[in-house]
DNA sequence: TAGATTGTTAATCGATTAACAATC
DNA sequence: TAGATTGTTAATCGATTAACAATC
């Protein structure tokens, strides 16, 4: 019962919430999947497919209220609560996700950071402390963590993961570049494989180059055959 | 001719890419499809068919040398040539990026940030100078730029992002919050949305609260029963 | 040669799109 | 009421899995 909803539709949420947001800003009050459509260049369809997964938000005749939609898919994203998120690796990366401001209209709350470098020890990043690793325990003891998100070198990416879940932190927002070996089951994983999201671009700027070659050696069978007839 | 790839497939690959310089780094010489997706779990039938869409790697009866399906798949993926890369936006993301040592391993190098915050001028990050936007031009004059990453505020992307491709870019590593609207077509588009993988990972948590709190009543229901009969 | 395992075709499954009756 | 647009069922398309003949 309550058959699974596929990722496939997860991960375009975000999306139309994204688009609703800025509807909302400019004021606009209703909208139809097919006005929708179109800015967001997907099929009507799809958009009610996707939004009658989760019930019907809109109604016939007159569309989708933007304001209730929005609001209605940020309950659906788990938005309406705070996440208190950890990140593991105050690196770059690190104190960079702890700079980003725009997690925290979200709802999503960096409270702390945690490396090994003992120079990083008692600084803080936009008002978050950066702590060491060996103080994590205490840490979760007195503060409620709810995501954690894995900045560090991948090497010491499994037994961290592992020392989280045993912390009772279910969800982890992986950025090291290998998949988890996790012990224990139902945990949250997320990836953020940058090195893979390269390399995707890398094949497309590829695959773009050879139509392109195509297209030019096209032209010039096109323009040989016109020199000949001349 | 030569049907696309899907980018289902291709998303792939990377995978497959970081498995097999896995196994090469521990020496091993030959692995079959089904021993690969027994370590990746996926299926036999979906690696086989993944590679098959660029070539028959493997052979009958012995299954992939590790080290030429390795190196075939970064042919595929464009890793045998160097990419250069620019970011645009100085910030925590693009100094992170700049600091990421494991994207020139793959043949990523970063050549240069850049940035409006005149207080950056002069300085680099692991070497890798920041200068100000407005010296894009000139710059992109002397260097040969493959793909540009943005990591600035999302009001200014747009604009920028057009800018870049007028210099030839036409690869853009998208980080900032919003689908870049380009002037110009095949232009290749890679989109890092942070935020939304944020989302993604909160629904899921959302889900696995929901099912185990289903197991838990469960769990309840049948102590009740117990109790009852005796 | 016999055994193993690929490459590839066929079957299944799931996701997307189209169509339209229900209804505001 | 007539027009618009949803929610939903049916049709299509694509991706994944299974099966097996080809072949090393």
């Amino acid at each position: 019962m309550g058959k699974e909803i596929s990722q496939a539709v997860i991960r375009r949420m975000p999306r139309y919430y994204r688009y609703l947001g800025e509807l909302l800003d400019e004021g606009v009050e209703r909208i139809s999947s097919n006005e929708l459509s179109v800015k967001m260049k997907v099929t009507a369809s799809q958009i009610r497919q996707d939004l009658n997964n989760f019930g019907g938000f809109g109604q016939q005749g007159y569309g989708y209220n933007v304001q209730y939609l929005y609001s209605e898919i940020g309950k659906i994203l788990g938005l309406e609560q705070q996440h208190n998120i950890i990140v593991a690796g105050a690196g770059n990366l690190g104190q960079a996700l702890a700079n980003y401001s725009n997690f925290e209209k979200l709802g999503f709350i960096i409270i702390g950071l945690f490396d090994i470098n003992p120079n990083l020890k008692g600084t803080t990043v936009r008002g978050v402390p950066i702590m060491m690793l060996d103080e994590l325990e205490e840490f979760a003891t007195t503060h409620k963590i709810d995501i954690a998100a894995l900045t560090m070198p991948k090497d010491t990416a499994d037994p961290l993961a592992n020392r989280l879940v045993k912390l009772g932190i279910h969800a982890i927002w992986n950025f090291a570049h290998l998949d988890l070996d996790l012990v224990e089951q139902d945990v949250v994983v997320e990836n953020v494989h940058l090195s893979d999201s390269l390399m995707q671009l890398s094949y497309n700027m590829l695959q773009n180059q050879k139509e392109h070659h195509k297209e030019y050696q096209k032209e010039q069978q096109l323009e040989q055959q016109k020199e000949k007839k001349l």
